[in-house]
DNA sequence: TAGATTGTTAATCGATTAACAATC
DNA sequence: TAGATTGTTAATCGATTAACAATC
């Protein structure tokens, strides 16, 4: 189905096409050119004429593009609307923050479950998702079609925790551990949330901010 | 001071290299050499040495690196000897989750005060940082050096909180609200975490890979 | 039809990789 | 000195931008 292989960069756009799309349509916008959403992005019109045209024509010539057209073809190619699903494991206070306050539905996924080691904390229901044992895990994966796992647990326990993920046939990670989870040349697919290297990276930042003033 | 412009892939590069420093160090090895150290990053050779010439002459012919002094030197590079300051902004589950969750410390970062709308938090204190009044923040801002600010309000907050920010002076945002802040020619320095972004690059990785098994 | 704007090819720019002289 | 490995220049590769024909 996929033709050439899509660059990391248009990948990490495309998420950010579809917040603006999403805006543009709640203002009741129905149409935009490629000049007009470059300009509220910060991207040249030929930077998104060519993303789009990665992955098929979805604009019209003398026309532009329909934005609520637009919105779900994007939200397709990233697979928003294949009903995937997620646990979550390690119900601490990312994860807690994950649950109660990150829509995992607006983007198209099913939190179906919550594991946790904490017999303090299994058998709770976290905003409307149960907290099992981690022991009923592998169980779980077996019997369930899961295609992500948030990874949620305390620093220490994220390799072992890694590890068992991908015995039991895991092959996507969601990663809040701050901790590089495999291999570079492994299989699994990680995406990482490190907030330390995105402190560093504005950290830097700044300091080249105050450099240049001196 | 700073040469010519560094490129933001180098820059996304250092806290990683940190990172694998700071794991190298612990583990008490002393010296290492760019083929190495990209074995072990995923990256060539060649990459490290250009990435770590942008800065100078870290290293040392016919012997490789000095882990512990690379490790000070692009932790100096990163800014994080330079007693950095921060605030935090909305102390909900997210920013429950960065205080007691976080080591601001660890990445050269001083988290000086919290600040909340909610009189029910207003006042106490979480993992040893008070909670202040939102309406003592300006005060704030006047009577201390504060380098960056934390931002982790409710959506709906985010764009109005943004903009006193900016009328106060701030001029770097570490931003959690999942929503745009700032125009893309903004002379503020915003650092966005969007959890969407991330969970969405995920699922078309996921998609792209389903799609090539079948 | 005329104007607008896409889709797409070609040109440019920048980043990564390769190669090798310098040197520890 | 010989071997190893950097620093750095040159070559390649890929991504962005520009240009323009196609077409709505």
């Amino acid at each position: 189905m996929k033709k050439e292989k899509i660059s990391n960069n248009v990948i990490r756009r495309l998420p950010r096409y579809l917040r603006k799309l999403d805006e543009l349509k709640t203002a009741g916008i129905n149409r935009i050119s490629s000049t007009e959403l470059g300009q509220q992005l910060g991207f040249t019109p030929s930077q998104i004429r060519q993303d789009f045209n990665c992955f098929g024509e979805f604009g019209q010539q003398g026309y532009g593009y329909n934005v609520p057209l637009l919105r779900e073809q994007i939200a397709s190619i990233l697979g928003m609307d294949r009903g995937y699903t997620a646990v979550l494991i390690g119900v601490g206070h990312i994860g807690r923050a994950l649950v109660d306050n990150f829509c995992f539905q607006e983007w198209g996924f099913n939190l179906l479950q919550a594991f946790d080691v904490d017999p303090g904390l299994v058998g709770k229901d976290v905003s409307g998702v149960h907290i099992s044992p981690m022991e009923a895990l592998p169980d779980f994966l077996k019997n369930n079609k899961v295609d992500i796992v948030v990874l949620a647990v305390p620093r220490d326990a994220a390799l072992p925790t890694a590890e068992m993920l991908i015995d039991n046939g895991v092959n996507a990670i969601w990663n809040f551990t701050n901790v590089e989870l495999v291999e570079p040349d492994s299989k699994v697919i990680v995406e990482n949330v490190h907030f330390s290297d995105s402190l560093l990276a504005l950290s830097y930042f700044v300091s080249d901010r105050y450099d240049s003033q001196k």
